[in-house]
DNA sequence: TCATATACATAAGAAACCTATGTATATATT
DNA sequence: AATATATACATAGGTTTCTTATGTATATGA
């Protein structure tokens, strides 16, 4: 696990990229999702990531649908048009950003690079 | 500029960073050095940065000695042995950190590697 | 039956930041 | 000489974002 305050101001980042990758998820499955992905090393909190969701909602980035399954209400999240513009421009951000970092933390180091 | 919020949580490591390469720096001189080596694409703010260096002497990971420059008085900040552990160690997180979300971000994306 | 997993939600408090403000000296410009 | 800008420190008030704790409820596995 990571400390947390490295997770500071990613989770909305974390929440719209998945998204942008799978048509709809409820939050118990962001978290799962999120865990199984990344060996256990993050672990979103249910008290950050459902306010979270809520404000992305407000925002105008998700809708939401409610399924019932069983007894049970689960609330699906799916990204709006300007939600999935947000999640290009966010992850975009996020490399820039830590591509930036690297080379600040470290710059006797090679540059980071993507191999494609 | 990047959003705020990704900043969070990566100011020590950018202290002790910087720290751990040049034997000891000034508050001021610290902005002035990320600004200048990330193309001003991060800047730290005086509100933010000496609340920090305060916070890190205080739990020993930094100590201080005053200089006079003129009239001015100047401090630097030099990192404690036990600074020096931390730096590696943040740094080293952070390093992780980034990689474990840039794979999350984009699985279908090859991996970030370094290019030794 | 009892523990764990699934699934949502909110409240209280902590941590880390930004903005604004204050003080003071040094240097460059007009 | 006056004024603006740069250098250099510091703190207070407010905001955002998170953690911890708590609450509710259904489903499943031992």
């Amino acid at each position: 696990m990571y400390s947390q305050e490295l997770l500071k101001g990613t989770l909305q980042i974390i929440v719209l990229s998945l998204l942008a990758e799978k048509d709809r998820m409820y939050g118990y499955e962001i978290t799962q999702h999120v865990k199984e992905r990344t060996e256990g090393k993050i672990q979103l909190t249910e008290g950050a990531l459902y306010p979270t969701l809520h404000k992305l909602e407000a925002e105008g980035l998700l809708t939401t649908e409610k399924v019932s399954i069983g007894k049970r209400v689960r609330k699906y999240y799916r990204l709006t048009e300007n939600g999935n513009a947000q999640a290009n421009d966010r992850v975009e951000e996020f490399r820039s950003f830590s591509e930036t970092m690297n080379r600040l933390l470290n710059p006797i180091m090679p540059q980071m690079q993507w191999s494609w």
